[in-house]
DNA sequence: ATAGGTGTACTAACAATGATAGTACACATA
DNA sequence: TATGTGTACTATCATTGTTAGTACACCTAT
């Protein structure tokens, strides 16, 4: 299910803590859906399952996922919001990286049109993710 | 001159290598000046002689710098295009980044103010640098 | 009640890597 | 000649991600 590269040098369960956020962002992961066990996860991506434990507590610590002992791991309702919001605060940095594209001499034509890219595969997409700020219409 | 945290994640000569590369984006580093010697930058960090010299290996292999033995370390001419070839080859992840933000719900409006505001920064900058397209009109 | 699956906690050990310490050599210049 | 420069090398340490193994409490289906 999720995609792990462990030659990379970000560690596996940071890695595996991005999936999963991704996966809730596109929808594909709903609130109150059961994910895998820790240990067959850690089959599956052949890894320790002590690894993936470290991912699902983080992800706990950031409300995004709840555990039943003895049930399993879910998604927090209110999961997708709280990514979102842990990123509007990470803009500032966003701002900052732009900014030395700036200074490297690219235009800003080739900056917007990479954010028009990214908003308009979001539009493509047919998934059931809904921004947090969209009303339906 | 540079800035560093030792407490950061992120290794040391990395963090040398991303001021230097800035202080040449910003125009405070001209081609063939002369950066600090190895010695004087590590006491000044006070950091490890090798690990400074990480950074000037690093710089040097990417072609932002060029050493003569006996003599010290300059910056070489086309710095500044060659920081900027390497991040246009890191758009693709730009627009991957983005398109997190947008999945994530944050409006098109809010990601375009943050490129506005860092494109307004660097119009503010009177610093002697300038973008790679730019012309002198 | 039992068995098997779940999350969780803990210790010990290993591996990779960043950083330090120290030494040494060739080169350039005042 | 003396000093400062880049460069190379070995050895060592500290941190951290990862693995290995064990154990316990909990839930659920049989």
């Amino acid at each position: 299910m999720f995609h792990i590269d462990v030659m990379s040098r970000r560690p596996v369960y940071e890695q595996l803590v991005d999936e999963v956020e991704r996966f809730i962002l596109r929808g594909v992961l709903e609130p109150d859906q059961q994910i895998q066990s820790v240990r067959s996860l850690s089959m599956e991506l052949a890894v320790n399952p002590n690894t993936v434990q470290k991912a699902f507590s983080e992800l706990d610590r950031r409300g995004i996922v709840y555990a039943v002992p003895g049930r399993g791991c879910f998604v927090k309702s209110g999961a997708k919001e709280r990514i979102g919001e842990r990123m509007r605060q990470g803009l500032g940095n966003f701002t900052e990286q732009v900014y030395e594209l700036a200074l490297a001499g690219i235009d800003k034509e080739t900056v917007m049109s990479c954010v028009e890219d990214a908003f308009a595969r979001k539009g493509e997409s047919n998934d059931t993710g809904r921004g947090l700020d969209e009303e339906i219409s």
